[in-house]
DNA sequence: TTGACATATTCACATATAGGAATGTAATGT
DNA sequence: ACATTACATTCCTATATGTGAATATGTCAA
């Protein structure tokens, strides 16, 4: 199996940078598409292939104004990322006074880091990933 | 371009449903493995594979124990994300009065929903979307 | 060392991009 | 009808998956 489509849901959505850019850039105001092609500075058929995105999982939404669209976030479609994420608010406090006091145990040979940084054995670093 | 990779940010990371399963479930507590395994029904390679991508991006941490690795999530490393849906908290406040205002103007043809639903021309329904 | 247990990695594969180039479609003005 | 403007879509390709199956690695126990 591939990876779930960007279009499966507002994680797979706003994972690429590009769409999160435009999301924050409708946010304030609706915009018409040659305006975030200018603002923002990717081309035409890009830009338009992000909205239909972000359009499909109904995190932006449109109206047509003569030839215009102007596109605009949908706020709301943004909240069950923020639920999300808001579960974890609590640990983050919590973890602060872990973090100091693991820095005062002076790693007792127990914390491992990147995988990168992981010795596997000796001399095994090859510096690609597939 | 194919997509950026999974271990390209949190953002990426996160998009995939399984890893974020994982992250809950090690929120609470660090875990072995094969406690994931169990609990959450998914094959081992597979755990392993998610833990390694959530393990280069930061999300968890891991620490060894004899056989076993116990891990355990990073939950500052979702601060970033938490902190993205954040700033469109206040949109979303706004949006809910506007959305009633709207239903009350009766749609003058200028709501555009999802793109399965635009009206193009008259009859170009082809129920597919490649 | 041998064996068992716990995890990690590799291989093969179907699938889904994101971007660039080219083209299609829709709406307006004349 | 025709040209122009504004977007959307299609075609192509390199690349990065996630899963299952098989295998490797690492650690402890006897």
């Amino acid at each position: 199996m591939a990876r779930a489509a960007t279009t499966s849901d507002a994680f797979n959505a706003v994972a690429e940078p590009r769409r999160r850019e435009i999301l924050n850039y409708l946010a304030l105001q609706e915009r018409p598409v040659g305006e975030i092609v200018d603002s923002l500075g990717m081309e035409q058929p890009s830009v338009s292939k992000h909205l239909r995105v972000l359009r499909e999982v109904g995190l932006v939404n449109v109206r047509r104004d003569g030839r215009r669209m102007f596109y605009r976030t949908n706020a709301e479609a943004i909240r069950p990322l923020h639920e999300w994420t808001e579960t974890f608010e609590r640990y983050w406090r919590h973890q602060l006074s872990r973090i100091k006091e693991r820095a005062e145990r002076k790693s007792s040979a127990s914390d491992i880091g990147a995988p990168d940084v992981i010795p596997r054995r000796k001399d095994d670093f090859d510096g690609n990933k597939n």
